[in-house]
DNA sequence: GAAGAATTTTAATCTGGATTAAAATAATGC
DNA sequence: GCATTATTTTAATCCAGATTAAAATTCTTC
């Protein structure tokens, strides 16, 4: 047991479960989904996830931590790109669907935070608050880039998080579909900031 | 007991149940939230309940409908008064954030649908689909009226209404902050659409 | 103020699903 | 192939919270 290198499997095996455990959440709903539906998706008992989380609240949080993830790499390419405040959020509209209809997705849409441990939903709204807060900072870049019309970036920013995060409600796997978002979604949410 | 005047004593206290529900539902997620939770804030017990519902199902499934009851009315007004398709729009959201912020709400955000037995869950879902396809229509009629730039209706309005119904997800009953989303939304998704 | 209906409570039961411990199996390194 | 570690299963237990039945209270009407 090498301690770097065989995170590997463990790793890997972890993931596959919190994406059974998102494509659970989001197919069945919170209440729906057992540990038993969850470990059935990978062709395990319920008693084996506990190798791999302490428990479901575990498990929950662990969806959230996963989501911000994925939210967070979508950002940093955009950031890293883009050339304008403007451009800058259409990509990051566009590398989050991607990611969330593709290969990283799915990702839970939950309303389970307030049932987490307090230092596990303290961290799960920081991760929230402090990707808010970028958001808007760039919104506030392309208004002072002139890329962006002056607007209320908070608002704004609720908007187009919304818009967003309410995609796995109707989202569900169909390939065409997630072409169409990808085309359509920074357009349209990118439309309404232009000067 | 009259038939039909008593309504009025039974049908209040049940819409007070689900407004508790929804304010429940909200503040502590579905999972974190008992009967006896929603009961506390009505001063009843949780047995008491079950004088007005059968079962936890169905005080979810009226959450589901009461929610569609408010979008429904929101959208008849909006109809109703709008000159042209962005007009109309405009005033849906006006009117919607207005009713979920303020008396009519709050509105339960929930994923639970798929948990629904299977007549409740083919009613929600019909109502879900309505309420779309009657802004779709709108917006058709924007693009025709001129008013509204040509688009993929479906997207669009997949957009707007996921801006809509994450609302919940922030807005936690302060008084300036209801203000400032009626104010906002309207133009930053009407924005968007003109031609 | 008594009869009857409406509403709520008390005090149980009942249950699905989370959790656990110990045993079994599979993988790995030597 | 043996010893050790990693992974999964079997077979219980356990429990919060939903549900129910009967009793108690409150409200209405005459």
């Amino acid at each position: 047991m090498a301690d770097n290198a065989s995170e590997t499997r463990w790793e890997l095996q972890k993931d596959r479960m919190l994406r059974a455990a998102a494509q659970c959440f989001n197919e069945k709903g919170y209440s729906g989904s057992s540990l038993k539906d969850v470990a059935n998706i990978l062709g395990l008992t319920d008693a084996a996830l506990y190798y791999y989380v302490k428990n479901k609240e575990e498990l929950v949080y662990l969806c959230y931590v996963r989501a911000g993830e994925v939210g967070r790499e979508s950002m940093d390419r955009a950031i890293a790109e883009g050339t304008c405040g403007l451009e800058t959020v259409t990509q990051y509209i566009h590398y989050h669907l991607e990611a969330m209809t593709g290969e990283r997705g799915p990702v839970a849409i939950l309303s389970e935070i307030p049932s987490l441990e307090p230092e596990h939903r303290d961290r799960v709204l920081q991760i929230s608050r402090d990707h808010g807060a970028r958001f808007e900072s760039v919104l506030e870049q392309g208004i002072e880039d002139g890329s962006i019309a002056p607007c209320d970036v908070r608002m704004t920013g609720n908007a187009i998080m919304g818009a967003l995060n309410w995609v796995p409600k109707w989202f569900h796997g169909d390939a065409d579909v997630a072409e169409n978002v990808i085309r359509e979604f920074p357009r349209i949410l990118g439309a309404g900031l232009k000067p």
